[in-house]
DNA sequence: TAAAAGCGTTCAATAATGCGGAACGCCTTT
DNA sequence: AAAGGCGTTCCGCATTATTGAACGCTTTTA
C-alpha cells in the first residue's frame, strides 16, 4: 500500500488470516468477504491456498474454514524461540500450587500486556481462556507490575492516552496511577482491585531481562474475597520468592 | 502451482515462513533466498510484508528475521478453538505433581504424534522443548499408545511404510509391532522402551473422542531406572485415574 | 591496509498472475 | 416455485510480483 516493497497479495491474504480470531474461530468465505469489502473469489482463492499449504481446515460440515494445527507449530517455535515458557511454567505451576490460585504469565509487547501462560492449582480450578490475548497497562495486576518500571517517558506516554473504565473500580486518572506505581516500586509488587474484571482481585510481580528493562510479570487472581490485605502480602512474598531464581534470566 | 485457484505468491511466502523451525529460528534474507532457490529481492519483499504485518520481527543486531509474538497469537486461537489445552492443563499438571515425571500430552495428526503440551514435576526438571515438534507412531510412547487403537486398515497402512531406527531398542518388524499393539489393547497404556530416545522410558495412555476414535495420549517419561515394571503399571492405572473425567470429552 | 565477499536494501522494466465480475450448482428459506 | 444464501468456477485484462543488477555497508580474507 505505502511503501513499494510490499507484496500486496500476502498484506491482503494475512488481512484474511486476522479476521479469525477466539470468539470465531471459524469462518465462511462470503462472511470474509463482508468483512473486509473484498471480492468472494478472492478470498477464495486465499483461502484454499492457505489450505492447500496446511495453514486453514475447512470443516465438511458447513464448509467454513479455521485455522489449523500447523499454525500452533508456528506458535511453538516462536516461543521455544523466546524460551519463555520452558523456562516460566515449572515456577508458575508451583506458584499455582503453593497459593492454590490461578496463576498467569504475561509479558510487555507495544505497551500492553500479552497474556503468555496460565496455570490451575486444580483440575477443577478452571477460567476462560485469555492466552494470547492482551489488555491495558493500567487496569491489570500484571500490567501495573510492569507499567510501574518503565522509563518515566514511556510510563507517561500510556498515562497520557485516553484510560477505559472497565470496572467502576478503574482508575482512569493519571495521577493517582502515577501515585499508585509509587507504591508498587516500594512494595515490588502490584495489586489490581477489581480494576479490569468485577470481583477478581490479583497479585502481580515483575520480572526483568538484562538491562534491568521490565519484560514481563507473573500474577495470581481470583474472588476478591480470598484476597484479603494479609493474603495479597503472603502471596507477593511466596511469587518473589519462587521467581528468585529466574530473574534476570529472560533474554 | 497445480490448481490455478493458488495465490502463488502467498504459497512462496508460505513456504518462506516453513524456512523458520526451533533449530533455526532466526534467518538472513539470502540464507532464505538459498534454502528455497529464490531471489534475494523477491525474499526481501515478502519478508518486509510480513514484518510490517507484524508476523516476523527484525533482530536489529544481526538484521536477521524471526517469528514474532503475533504468530503466538494465532497459535493461542487455535488452541483455544480445538479446547484442548484448557480441557487438558490441569489434569496433565496432576499427573506431573504425582508421578513426579515430565508429562506430555500428544495428538493424533495425520498418522504422527503432535506433541501439544508438556508438563514439570518441579522446577529444576527441564527438558528440552518438543512442543509442535511431531514423531512418529511406531516408536514412542504416545505414539503406540494411539496406534493401537486405530481401525485396523490404518494401523497396517502405518505398518507398512518404512520404519527408521532411532535407537537400537527401536522395533522396525511390523509382526512384532502387531503383536504389540494386541498387548496395549489388553493393557490399556503402552510402553516405549527407549524406542525413540537412548536411555527415556515412557508409559503412555490414549484418550478417546466422541464416536470412539483414538484422538490422544498422555504420558510420563523419564530415565530408564527410574521405570521399573512396577512402577510403570503404577504410573498407567494413575494417569488412568488422573484422566477418567476427562475421557470423551474431546470433540 | 586493501581487496574481496558477504550482507540487507533499492530500483527499473518486464512478464506473470492476481483480481473483478458474472455465472454455476447446491442448499435453505420464503 | 421462486428467491436468496452459500461455496465454487471461469476468463480476460490490468495490476503487480519478479527479475537482475547495483548500491552502501560490514566482515572476512589476502
Amino acid at each position: 500500500m505505502s511503501d513499494d516493497s510490499t507484496v500486496k497479495s500476502l498484506a491482503k491474504a494475512l488481512s484474511v488470516l486476522e479476521c479469525f480470531s477466539v470468539e470465531q474461530p471459524e469462518l465462511g468465505i462470503s462472511e470474509i468477504a463482508r468483512m473486509l469489502g473484498l471480492q468472494k473469489s478472492t478470498v477464495y482463492n486465499i483461502l484454499s491456498t492457505f489450505q492447500k499449504c496446511g495453514y486453514l481446515t475447512q470443516n465438511p460440515d458447513n464448509s467454513k474454514y479455521a485455522l489449523s494445527l500447523k499454525v500452533l507449530h508456528l506458535g511453538y517455535i516462536v516461543s521455544s524461540h523466546h524460551g519463555l515458557r520452558d523456562l516460566m511454567l515449572p515456577y508458575l505451576t508451583a506458584i499455582a500450587r503453593e497459593t492454590k490460585e490461578v496463576c498467569y504469565f504475561g509479558i510487555l509487547d507495544e505497551g500492553e500486556v500479552l497474556y503468555i501462560e496460565a496455570t490451575y492449582p486444580s483440575m477443577q480450578q478452571q477460567t476462560r481462556n485469555i492466552l494470547g490475548e492482551r489488555a491495558p497497562l493500567y487496569c491489570t495486576g500484571l500490567g501495573k507490575a510492569m507499567l510501574a518500571y518503565l522509563p518515566p517517558e514511556e510510563m507517561e506516554a500510556i498515562l497520557s492516552r485516553p484510560m477505559r473504565a472497565f470496572t467502576g473500580y478503574t482508575l482512569t486518572d493519571p495521577a493517582a496511577l502515577r501515585h499508585q506505581m509509587e507504591e508498587v516500586r516500594q512494595n515490588g509488587y502490584a495489586v489490581d482491585n477489581m480494576e479490569h474484571e468485577f470481583g477478581i482481585r490479583c497479585v502481580a510481580v515483575p520480572l526483568f531481562g538484562t538491562g534491568g528493562r521490565v519484560r514481563a510479570a507473573v500474577s495470581v487472581s481470583g474472588p476478591s474475597p480470598r484476597f484479603d490485605p494479609e493474603t495479597v502480602i503472603r502471596h507477593a512474598a511466596l511469587i518473589k520468592r519462587i521467581l528468585g531464581p529466574v530473574q534476570h534470566q529472560l533474554q
